[in-house]
DNA sequence: ACTTAAACGAGACGGTACGTCGAGTCTTACC
DNA sequence: GGTAAGACTCGACGTACCGTCTCGTTTAAGT
C-alpha cells in the first residue's frame, strides 16, 4: 500500500478552498454535473488541479464539501440577522401539527424549486445513488440532520395526542417528505404546495373512511 | 432512441444487438455504471463500436433499452409458463386493499433485493436524475406504467367504499410507493417486509387518532 | 508484461506523419529540444497526442525519424535534379586523397553550421549520449553510413599508395572527423575551412618531423 | 553558478552542500540524469528545495558544481598521499613524446571506464552540448584545464624537436584526444589501450607514407 | 549569554507536461 | 448497406515536478 503524505491541514489555504467552492457549484449550475470537470473547476478557481487532488478524493466529494459549506453559510447568515441560533431549522410548533407540517413542506418546495440549490442537490443525489460511499455521506451529512426535526415534531405532536401513539415517526415522516422528493428527483409529476397540503391531510387522516 | 440519419432497421442485425443488451447489463452488474463504457460494451458484445452508435445516442440509452428487453423478457417467460398474458403485472384484487397493496410491495421488495436488477435500474435511475431526457423516458416507460396499476386498483377500492371518495388515486399511491423507492435509492434505511406492510397500515388509516 | 495492441501500419494516416515530422524539427529549431513537447508536437501537427504515442515510444525517437525522414527527402530531391541516385553521397575520388578530403570536409561545415540542421541534430547527439538505445540507433543509422564512405575513399588511396599500408581507414578517419565532429558539438573552439583543411594535413603528414 | 539576489555565502550549511552533492551524484548513477530530479535530490539529501534554488539555478548546475567537487576532491586525496600538488595532474615528459601521451591516454581510459564518473560526465556532456551556457562552462572548467596540458607538452616536444615547428598544439592534440572522446561518447566503437596506443602513432606520424 | 536575522526543513501553492483512457467520427475490408 | 476493426482528433484524467512562496526552527554573528 503506498502511503499518502497526508497533507498538513494547518498550512491549507482558505483562499484556495473558497474558490474551488465558488467555482464547482457555479460549474455545475452553468454546465451540469458531467461537464463539470475537475480540469475546469481548478481553473475557473484559478487553482492548480493538485491543489483539489490533495484535498479531495473526486468531483463528487467536493461538491459534497461544497454544498455542505453553502448550506453552513446560510446558516451563519440567517443566524446572524436575528432569531436564536439555529432556530430556522426547526419546525414551528404552533400546537396545529396539520398547519406546521405544511408550513414547513411549503418552504422545502420552494428551495426545491430554488434554481441556486437545484443542479448540485440534484447531481449530489443522483452520485449517491450510484457511488455508495458518497451516497452514505450525502445522507448522514445533509438528509438525516433535516428528517430529525420531522422526528422531534412528530414526537411532540404524539404527546399532545396529535398523532397515534403506537406510530414510529421515522417512518411515519415518509408518508409526506419521500414523495415530494421522489417526485422532484424523478420529475414524475410537478410539485406545488397544493400537493404538499395535500401530503399532509392525506398521511394524518389515512385513506381509508373513517 | 433518438433517431440518426438513415439507418435502415429492416437490416439491423438481431445477433449484435441481443449482443449488445448481454454486455452492457453485464458490465454495469460488473464494474458498475460509470466504468462502463461505450467501448468496453463493443468489445465485450464483439461488435464494431459505429454499430452501437449507429442505434442509440449514449450510453444511458442503451442500458434504459436493454434493461426494457430484460422486462419483455422476464414477461415473455412469465406469460409462456401460464396464466392470462400480462397478468401478473397487475395488483391481485381480492377486496381487502390492505392486503393487496401489502402482497405486492412484499413483491417489490423482493425485486429490489435482486442483484440482477439492481445495479442496472440503480444505475437508470441515477442517470435520469441528472439527465432530464433520459429521465423522462425512464418515468414514461417504466416507472408510470407501474404506477398505473396503483391507481386502478385504488379506484376499485373507493368504488367499493374502502378508500373515501375525494381521495386522488395518483397522489394517494405515493404514500406507500415512494417512501419504499427513496429507502432504497438513497439507503436511508434498509427495506423489509414490516417496513412495507407499517407504510400500508399508516397510509390506510392516517397517523392522526381517529 | 502488458500487450500494446501492435497497431496496424497499414491503416496509418501518411498526413499526420508527415505534420508530425514537420512539427517536431520546427520547434525544435524555434524553442530548443529541451522545450519541445510531445504536446506541442501534437498541436502544432494538428493531431491527437495519441497518434504520436501510438507511433513512437519518446520524443526522441520522433525527433530522430523525423530528422531520418528529412536526410531522405534531401537525398531524393538531390538524385531527381541530376546526377547518379547516391552519388552525392560518395566522396571523390580524383586521385588527390588531400583534397578530396579537404572538399568534403570543408561541405561538413557547412552544414554544421546550416541553422536548418543544427538544432535538431544537436538535440540527436545529445540524447544519444544519456540514452544508449537512441545512440545506438543514431549512429548506426545516420553516423555510419557516413564514416563508411571515408573507409572506402581510404582503402582506395590505400591501393594507390597515397596511404601507409598498415593502417586500419576506420580508425585513421577519425583524427579528422573526430575533432571536427567534438569542437561542433562541445564547442571548444569554432570551426572553418582553415580549420579543416589543417587537420588533414597533419592527419596525413603526423606532427613528427619527417 | 549564477547569482540569485543576496544570499550570505558565510552562513551557508556546509552540511547541505555536501548531501546534495552526494545525492545529486548518488541519484544519476542510480537512475540516470533524465529521472534525477531537483524534488528527488533535496528529499534524498534531506533538504528543502529552497535550498538547492537559492544556490544553484538548474540541475545541470549542480551536477556541475558536484562533479567539479568530486574533481578537487579527488586531487586533494591524491596530493595528500605524496607527491607535489598538483603534480598527477600534468603529463609526463620523459623524453619520448609518443610514450608520455600513450601512458596518459591509457589513464584517461581508465578514468573513462570508471562506472562512477561515466554517468555524471556523460550528462554533463549531453547537457552541453543542448545547453549553451551550461556548456561553455563545462568546457573552461573542466576540459580545457586538460586539454592546456597537452598543449604544454606539445609545445615542449617542439622545443626538443619531436613535434615540427610549424604545428599548432592546440589543433594537434585533438588528432589523439578527439577520436577517444567521441567514441567514448557516441558509442561508435570500444575504446582500449591499443586504440589509443594506434591514435598517437596515427596521429605523430601521419598517414601518408614517408 | 543573548539577540536577531539569515539560512534552513518542510511542504502547499499555481502551473505545465506527462502518458492513458474513452468519446464520438471516419475509413477500410468483408459479407 | 450493415458490419467488425480500429485509426483518428479531442478532452479529461490523475501524477510528477517545476519554481515560488510561506511557515516555524535552527544556527551562527554581532552585540
Amino acid at each position: 500500500m503506498v502511503k499518502k503524505p497526508t497533507p498538513d491541514s494547518t498550512r491549507r489555504s482558505e483562499k484556495s478552498r473558497r474558490a474551488i467552492y465558488d467555482a464547482a457549484l457555479t460549474l455545475v449550475g452553468e454546465v451540469g454535473y458531467p461537464k463539470t470537470t475537475i480540469e475546469g473547476i481548478a481553473a475557473r478557481a484559478g487553482v492548480g488541479k493538485q491543489t483539489i487532488y490533495r484535498w479531495w478524493s473526486s468531483k463528487a466529494d467536493v461538491l459534497l464539501e461544497a454544498f455542505l459549506d453553502l448550506g453552513e453559510q446560510a446558516a451563519e447568515q440567517a443566524a446572524g440577522q436575528g432569531g436564536e441560533p439555529g432556530a430556522e431549522y426547526a419546525i414551528p410548533d404552533t400546537g396545529d401539527l396539520a398547519a406546521d407540517l405544511k408550513y414547513v413542506l411549503r418552504a422545502t418546495v420552494d428551495e426545491l424549486l430554488d434554481p441556486k440549490f437545484e443542479a448540485p442537490s440534484r447531481a449530489l443525489a443522483a452520485e449517491g445513488v450510484v457511488n455508495e460511499q458518497l451516497g452514505r455521506e450525502f445522507v448522514t451529512k445533509l438528509l438525516e440532520p433535516q428528517l430529525r426535526l420531522y422526528v422531534q415534531r412528530l414526537r411532540s405532536a404524539q404527546e399532545v395526542g396529535q398523532v397515534r401513539p403506537g406510530i414510529d415517526p421515522r417512518i411515519a415522516l415518509e408518508l409526506f417528505v419521500s414523495p415530494l422528493a421522489q417526485r422532484w428527483l424523478q420529475r414524475t409529476a410537478p410539485i406545488s404546495y397544493e400537493y404538499t397540503d395535500t401530503l399532509v391531510d392525506y398521511a394524518l387522516h389515512g385513506l381509508a373512511p373513517r
